[in-house]
DNA sequence: GTCGTCAAGTTCAATCTGGAACTCAACCGT
DNA sequence: ACGGTTGAGTTCCAGATTGAACTTGACGAC
């Protein structure tokens, strides 16, 4: 998610039907990383309208609810789980696992039983009919944005992205200018 | 640029070689919403290691350089442009235009030929020097990302993406409460 | 058993963010 | 030409964010 992420606009993609998009046009079709922009345009077309609703309908905070849908995919999991799969740091997460044990919305915390010192996270009642009302309009926003596809392209590119996924573990995390040094001497 | 989207972490994806991925696996494989979670995803592990890179050796926050890199997209651009395009919000964007003017990383504004209030920015030499030595780690980045592709699937990728996004504007900006209650009606 | 190390979670404080209100130039209708 | 309206950019400030330091429970070596 991206936090850092982080940016935001209330008001986004509503010159559509509008007048100058000469900067967009630059970033989308001149642009020499035009795979990573799409990726971070659409990201933010695609969250911004929701977590707003989610915001102003239930007063949940972005990594509140990221909280809430880790553990309706995940239950059990830990703060260093959603940690790890949504980029937000772990302090922030703290907090917002913290307001939703007071909201009612997750269960008390139990010791995983795994080892270390995770905490097991769980929804409450409340917190799965959160999830249950609230998910339909992401689920609804992502079928949207894929409607231009057709059903085969869709699959293609749900395959495409998947692949790039799962090789992302040969690339993320190393630092660019590592990168660019190892590139420079052929990387082994 | 999503900051808000705005998520970051600084050790992220680290678990490559992990542990217990199981609540990857779950939003990976089990997700509801496939497609953005794998943008927000990638988005997350590409802009991450790049704009901390940034930070670090250069001193720029991610407005900062955001505003520097759609410049050199589309020099005479405004802060509004930057705004639409970015999703920062434009008071955001005055501060890191006003540092950038400060550094000297871009031009004393002048008024826009176009009309209205804009301010046509301009990048500065060093602007312009700053963003040669800086590009490249981003393109490499995106390269990277993209390995795993062979060269028909990255154009096919790159043809879906492109699809998608200039659908974007039927849905982008709608509120998604609306959606769900103009889906019960079927959209015109 | 005990010490040292490690990692999950928490706390704190400095910084960053962005909504609201504001300023002011340009445009519009009359 | 003049008052009203629009919208770009700025300022302000409350509140969110997150890096750093800290706490604490678990594991491993001896």
């Amino acid at each position: 998610m991206a936090g850092p992420q982080t940016a935001c606009d209330q008001e986004f993609g509503k010159q559509g039907a509008g007048q100058n998009p000469d900067m967009l046009n630059a970033k989308l079709w001149d642009n020499p990383c035009p795979f990573t922009f799409r990726i971070n345009y659409l990201a933010l077309l695609y969250n911004t309208p929701l977590y707003t609703w989610i915001q102003d309908t239930y007063g949940l905070k972005r990594p509140e609810y990221v909280v809430l849908y880790s553990l309706a995919l995940a239950d059990g999991g830990s703060a260093r789980d959603i940690s790890r799969t949504s980029g937000f740091p772990k302090n922030t997460l703290s907090r917002a696992i913290n307001r939703l044990e007071l909201m009612g919305l997750i269960e008390a915390r139990s010791k995983a039983p795994g080892g270390g010192r995770r905490q097991a996270l769980h929804l409450s009642q409340k917190g799965w009919r959160m999830i249950e009302t609230t998910r339909p309009a992401f689920e609804a926003q992502e079928k949207r944005m894929l409607t231009v596809l057709s059903d085969g392209e869709r699959q293609m590119l749900s395959e495409l992205m998947s692949k790039v996924v799962l090789g992302a573990q040969d690339w993320a995390g190393d630092l660019p200018s590592e990168a660019q040094i190892a590139i420079e001497g052929k990387p082994q």
